[in-house]
DNA sequence: ATATCTGTAAC
RNA sequence: GUUGUUACAGAUAU
């Protein structure tokens, strides 16, 4: 059927020789910090780059999901002529006749009635941005901070928690939470482009990451508009590029703390003299500042975090940037983190729990799932019940959950029992424990048994700190570039 | 040991 | 119908 398919092994060959160049563009630019990479669009149109763009693009979920122009990954490799497409895109590329086209608009719901805008490419425009992240992630890796943990390859929310701990475990009791309004949408395209200058002197590069800020947006009624400012929430290529401009706060706290902070005595002898020490830790456009310090100190970061955004076109949420003190406690990540007097002890522990609004949400989708006419058989139930709860219990074990965790296995289990007993009507609950349950309690069909979220084991780790490696840390073997 | 596919979480 | 990045988990196949 596929009569051009790109072949395993030409692939790997690709995949090889991409992580080779992307090594060194990631060593060259830290060798020379202040480094402008001149030459780098033929790698972005390099037919090995390409095909490693397309090979993400093609499995990644969106394989069945056109942009504007109709077309899914899944029509074009059925179609049989990804080589040729490919080949083509690179031909378009190089004689600068290429265009992206415009985002298609998909309003989907967000938690609580509010929507979120959606702005997904075409697949080929999907393509040239992977291609182009391809080339920009390993050179602007190397300038991002450790204290920014969302989009980066290596890290997980949990670093970004496990480094709140750590902190608020010290001297850091005050945190100033914040949350920048609709971040995507508002990031200035001339300010985030000086940024990309930065590390990028290539013409045509720049003139390609431009073009996709500037694509516009169809709308689901049908109209064009053009984007002035942001970047499209659903392209391959904005995670980094919002990294990229939110990095001005990363540098700014960088600055203050290595010039002030950085050593133990330094900070010693700054909260003697009264003054506050602080360090942010950021995941995307969500952050916290830690502070050493009094309310006060807290306060007046907040006004120079503004002045720092205010360039970038980025504003703060009035309603959601406060200061709180870890003895009430905050939300960050889906966690709830609170001070709480360890078990028999005087001693203040900080302790990370799911949120309020985690749990609910996982009960409301347990509900969902559970109702009568949701699934036509036990088994079926089974699957999609079981692999919420794993997924779920999977993330929030990197935390004091264990209480969670045993409600939540008594709330599924009720739920699920009344879905049979439903089912068998006439049933009394004894006869149903006696004849449906496995050893009188155990809910199991076509060997599928419940998934019990209280035996999912706690662990606590540590941060990782400034120790988390790129994939372009060590040298692979012998790229042929 | 490879690779498919599904799912969860964060944003 | 729902895109994207990152992390994690499970199932299947050889």
């Amino acid at each position: 059927m596929n009569t051009d398919a790109p072949n395993e092994w030409a692939l790997l060959r690709a995949e090889r020789r991409v992580l080779g160049i992307q090594t060194k563009l990631h060593r060259w630019a830290g060798e020379d910090r202040s480094r402008r990479f001149d030459d780098v669009f033929n790698l972005v149109a390099d037919p090995d780059f390409l095909l490693v763009a397309w090979e993400r693009v093609r499995s990644n979920t969106g394989a069945r999901t056109a942009g504007v122009d109709g077309l899914t990954a899944r029509q074009i490799e059925a179609a049989g002529g990804v080589l040729a497409m490919l080949d083509d895109l690179r031909g378009r590329l190089r004689s600068r006749t290429f265009r992206p086209l415009p985002v298609r608009e998909r309003m989907i719901p967000k938690s609580e009635g509010k929507l979120r805008r959606l702005g997904i490419p075409t697949v080929i425009d999907r393509i040239v941005q992977a291609s182009l992240k391809l080339v920009l992630e390993p050179i602007f890796e190397q300038g991002f901070r450790p204290c920014s943990y969302g989009f980066r390859p290596n890290r997980r929310a949990q670093d970004a928690l496990a480094e709140i701990h750590h902190f608020g475990s010290r001297k850091y009791h005050w945190v100033l939470e914040g949350d920048i309004e609709a971040c995507f949408d508002t990031i200035d395209h001339a300010a985030l482009m000086d940024r990309v200058r930065r590390r990028i002197a290539d013409k045509r590069v720049l003139a390609l990451v431009k073009a996709f800020c500037k694509a516009g947006i169809l709308t689901e009624l049908g109209q064009q508009q053009e984007t002035r400012t942001g970047t499209p929430q659903g392209g391959i290529l904005s995670p980094l590029l919002a990294n990229i401009a939110l990095s001005v706060l990363d540098d700014y706290f960088i600055q203050a703390w290595q010039q002030t902070m950085s050593d133990h005595n330094a900070r010693y002898r700054r909260r003697g003299k009264g003054l506050a020490n602080w360090r942010l830790t950021r995941y995307a456009d969500d952050w916290v500042v830690m502070v050493a310090g009094t309310r006060t100190d807290a306060e007046t970061l907040r006004e120079e975090i503004a002045t720092v955004l205010a360039p970038m076109g980025l504003r703060l949420s009035e309603t959601k940037t406060r200061v709180v003190h870890l003895r009430e406690g905050l939300d960050f990540l889906g966690y709830h983190i609170q001070w709480r007097f360890k078990r028999g002890t005087n001693n203040r522990h900080v302790y990370t729990y799911p949120s309020k609004k985690a749990l609910t949400s996982v009960k409301h989708r347990i509900r969902a799932l559970t109702c009568q006419k949701a699934h036509p058989d036990l088994a079926t139930l089974l699957l999609g019940v079981n692999s919420l709860l794993r997924g779920w219990c999977h993330y929030f074990k990197h935390g004091s959950s264990s209480g969670a965790f045993g409600y939540l296995n008594h709330y599924t289990w009720w739920r699920v029992a009344r879905w049979i007993r439903k089912r068998h009507a006439g049933l009394s609950w004894r006869e149903l424990r006696r004849k449906v349950f496995t050893d009188g309690y155990r809910i199991v069909a076509d060997g599928i048994e419940l998934f019990n979220p209280a035996t999912v084991a706690t662990v606590h780790d540590r941060w990782r700190g400034y120790h988390i490696p790129t994939p372009w840390s060590q040298p692979t073997s012998s790229p042929t570039a």
